[in-house]
DNA sequence: CTAAAGGTGTGTCGTTTTTACACTATATCC
DNA sequence: GGATATAGTGTAAAAACGACACACCTTTAG
């Protein structure tokens, strides 16, 4: 075992990209860093794993002193490890995301989150470390996500309306969306609970608000994830018609 | 930075679900352990990461290592780092997965690969370390994958037939695929050449061949990872009038 | 030389999904 | 009561998908 020792000195750190929306923008949580390196840069929230930490763990730990927000959309991206990434010594990162409702977060008292503060995603173009390498590949697993999960609801307030979740949508995947089209196709899923309330306070016709609907969002993940190719419905049957074959055949 | 020394006692390794495909048979390249931890057991090839070695480097050194084979299919699926995966200490392990044609397969004459062998993935069932855990992601990686990239033929001789090549989407998806619609498809995304040849040496009508067009699929990429939910035409066109408008306007 | 075996290769039609597209409704503000 | 601002709604054409059955070649065995 001794032969392994110069294995044996490493560190290893999460950093976590935590998206928020706002003002229909999506926005990334950064820090400015207090110190070296790279003192005073924007920088995603990560910390050093402690020896007899959880991966998950830290990566919570990250976000919950930073917003204090638990239970909310968190999951690992990649890992990042290029030799000289950091100044101290070999440390590889592991990338997560988190997506959170701004309007649940409420900056900590810790000296660490004063400096915190939501950015543009767009406007984001020079971060501490190889941090903005890692926000590109976190922004583009929201983006494929978003088009294969219902996770826009973990970013809204928990009532909503279909313009602002449209909004989102468009946000995160960069691009205008029909209107009609996106309603039809939302309300399809059958995800939606229709509030029968309406907004207050807007100086236009007010729109409905709706909530999401967590339970029918757990039955379409269970029988959801086989999406796409189905199987072939006549073979399944041969298949079946000769087994019985063999077991008459068989039974002769 | 003496406050952060002990975080720098950790290692990491690779480990490489190595797919490939023959008979009918989806196959994973296993390592029997020659030494301790796990000795006797089957387990993922992987190695520590090298402290001056990239991981993509590392995985792909491990790849050579084994195989011989360079320049093949190779993609960072997820990183594992539970406290006491490893014995020796702390070490996480940044899982790969690759997927080669075992018809270019040569084992190699390396003492570590003469303990290597092409097992049957629905058979495994006990791995070293966290290694089934491991190994389980990748596969869901590569369930995913043939869906959305045609990486089917990373895994076949360089010519092949179409029915080859939906036995391996059946036993990649465990499934069965119908046919028609499946030639359908296939032939439709325009990735494939017909070589004009078929067949020899089997007792039925020969099959034709196909070679697999990597001109067309890089082009496939570049456009086609947009894919799914269309921009809006008619608010494109607005946009881009809006924005000429802007100019004109400027202009004056 | 004929027949059986065994896998190859092909077309259509009904259904569902996707896309394009424009006007009326309802609230506030003045 | 009219201007403004956003909400909300339907349809038709095109494309994609899914189900489904039989004739065609080639080898091999009798």
């Amino acid at each position: 075992m001794t032969e392994f020792n110069d294995f044996f000195k490493s560190a290893f750190t999460v950093d976590n990209a935590i998206f928020g929306f706002d003002e229909g923008d999506l926005k990334i949580l950064l820090i400015k860093r207090g110190e070296a390196p790279y003192k005073g840069k924007w920088a995603l929230p990560g910390y050093f794993v402690y020896p007899s930490e959880e991966l998950d763990s830290a990566a919570k730990r990250v976000l919950e002193e930073l917003t204090g927000l638990r239970n909310v959309f968190l999951e690992q991206v990649e890992t990042f490890g290029t030799v000289n990434r950091h100044p101290f010594g070999r440390v590889i990162t592991v990338a997560y995301f988190s997506l959170i409702k701004i309007s649940d977060y409420n900056l900590q008292p810790a000296s660490i989150a004063q400096k915190a503060q939501w950015h543009s995603i767009s406007k984001v173009n020079d971060l501490a470390f190889d941090h903005l390498e890692i926000l590109n590949a976190c922004f583009q697993r929201l983006k494929w996500l978003v088009r294969t999960r219902p996770v826009g609801f973990e970013l809204l307030p928990p009532q909503f309306t279909l313009t602002a979740l449209q909004h989102l949508y468009e946000a995160i995947l960069e691009t205008d969306l029909d209107k009609r089209n996106f309603r039809k196709k939302i309300l399809s899923m059958n995800l939606l609970i229709d509030l029968e309330q309406t907004q207050e306070g807007v100086a236009h016709r007010p729109a409905r608000l709706y909530e999401f609907d967590r339970n029918k969002y757990h039955q379409f993940c269970d029988e959801g994830l086989n999406f796409e190719l189905k199987e072939s419905k006549k073979k399944e049957a041969k298949r079946a018609a000769a087994h019985r074959k063999k077991m008459l055949q068989a039974a002769v």
